[in-house]
DNA sequence: GATGAATGAGTGTTCATTCAT
DNA sequence: AATGAATGAACACTCATTCAT
């Protein structure tokens, strides 16, 4: 019967409360089978005050994706900008990153469709990368770059599911292990001859 | 339009018509966004006749799935009891039935969260495979052999949706690239020492 | 794919398996928990052929009741007819005759619609014999008769539903009962004054 | 029509709109001749606002039958710890709330498929008290009390139905007439011995 | 006489969204 | 800032019935 304005309550903090509970819903249950009702029945706050903040459901999972897509290529940006930044560090801060946010990242990495442009763009990256340090991996030949940074990109996509979301490795030891498998051999074989 | 039978119906064939065009639609949308609706208007038919031939939306897809992952072990329980049989010849052998099969790749590698458990089964192949072949792949280390498997897993996995699936690279190819990032280049420097 | 008359098929043999199915069914389901595909599959045939056999299930459940009725109202026609016939022997037959139709009886008394009139008709029957009866029931007024005759009819109903159907007493046990019920006593209390 | 809140709207007015003009539908027209469609069409709602009020047509339903055999329970257990209440009084009662709630009645007497319950029920509690009461009805043998229970149950069934909630006779009226049927006689041949 | 195949017309239910307060 | 109340538009599924063979 009581409507209004609740004592205590204050708009920001409702947006916020809203925004994670649906994070951890999308997150866990995907678009289609989290329903608004869940999210304010999680908040605590009623249907039309989800509207007050949110243009509607797509349009709140429309910007978590973005979010996450602009947080990982700032990321990015930020590192490509930093001379003699190894390759490995880069993977490492990136995992970092989903570590760091897991939720967003099961969302912007594998319950969206908008991930797959996300994917592409990171699999774009690293063949920049790559092309700009042959020199490096030289049993690289150059019209390996792309496979090779597709098959990163798979890997990276999915241990970071199985592996880093559910706290068995660290981003460190998983970046480790990935350059181990892609890129290290080549060193000592160097070495050998 | 009048009820009853159409001049020159055949169930089995509305049957596999109803089946192909749901492949399609299931695979291209996904589950949620395929409405039974959009599958009987694709085959022509009208809503009961989905139901003649199956039992629910969610059971067909099941099936599907089902399909999907009878195929796919059986595949790998064959190639598995041939002696001799190269860990690249069953990579390729597996792509080689993705490619023959997109649309069902599709749904039982991406869309469906019965995905997951196959991919864990798929993982849990190639360490059995890799954990019988330590010796051809010297440096590779026991206690690396789980995340190899993931790793492999994710590269396949995404391999298969951008290149193979777009028809931008063969099985062949893509089972001798994946080698080639994966165990090759050990090869070559036991070669050179 | 098979498809014309069966092997040593007869029509009327399976009209009369439909007809029996279907009292089956109706007697117990109801009306509306009946399906043509239920009916149909309990009497082996499909459902092209029911309506070869009936109209619709509207009017084979009508012409059940139609044969209920008409059986009853033969019933007791017959036995107006004959002059000295007692009420407790009339009732005694109505009660006989449905311990040897249960199914038809359940359908035609409680299941349908149509069972209204058929109670309906039954205690006008009922007033017209009490009627011509009076001064062998002393006690019982003229202005009684129609209540005497509608709670006799619940009773019968009652009776018969949970008593009779259930093989728990005769019909010649209830009909007794009743009329000591409803009957008798006076006869003891004349004998005692 | 505009989508939202109507003017002047109030939920409890609704959701007792619905229950009535469910229960009208109901008890005139059985449940399943009765849709959804009808009720919120009676009500001038639309079809969600009957689920915000009902989890289901089938719960609907059965809450009525449930308040119907709460209500009649109630009655019961009341009158029998008032010490000294009669019979006759006890099935006046129970005739008046009937009459008090024909609609109700109908669906918890005659539509509903727990009315088999009830009336079993209300057949013990009469067992009861005809059990307790022996001496007062001395023709009555013990051996007679179930069917008489059984009877009295059935006349009570059916002239509820015709007489009283068609509004013919009072509940004081029908439950005099039902035990000069019933017992009355013997007080007379009590009188004259 | 009987069947395989198909459909018209519902029927209960759900969900994102919106209006009035 | 927030809620109570309501709805438009689907959606999966069912059932009696009918046509072509």
């Amino acid at each position: 019967m009581a409507r209004g304005r609740k004592v205590n309550s204050n708009g920001e903090k409702s947006k916020q409360l809203l925004r994670e509970k649906a994070i951890e819903l999308f997150s866990t249950n995907g678009y289609y089978q989290t329903k608004i009702s869940d999210i304010v029945k999680a908040a605590k706050v009623t249907q039309p005050t989800f509207y007050l903040y949110f243009e509607s459901k797509d349009s709140l999972f429309h910007d978590l994706n973005e979010q996450f897509q602009q947080d990982l290529f700032h990321i990015l940006e930020e590192q490509l900008q930093q001379q003699g930044m190894q390759f490995q560090k880069v993977i490492e801060n990136l995992l970092q990153y989903f570590a760091s946010n897991p939720l967003l990242t099961k969302i912007g990495l594998y319950q969206s469709e908008a991930s797959y442009t996300v994917k592409e763009k990171l699999v774009e990256k690293f063949e920049q990368i790559l092309d700009g340090q042959v020199e490096n991996y030289h049993n690289l030949q150059r019209n390996d770059i792309h496979i090779v940074s597709q098959s990163l990109m798979g890997s990276i996509e999915r241990i970071t599911d199985t592996l880093l979301l559910t706290n068995r490795k660290s981003a460190k030891e998983l970046a480790e292990d990935l350059f181990s498998i892609y890129f290290v051999e080549e060193a000592e074989s160097v070495v050998v001859s």
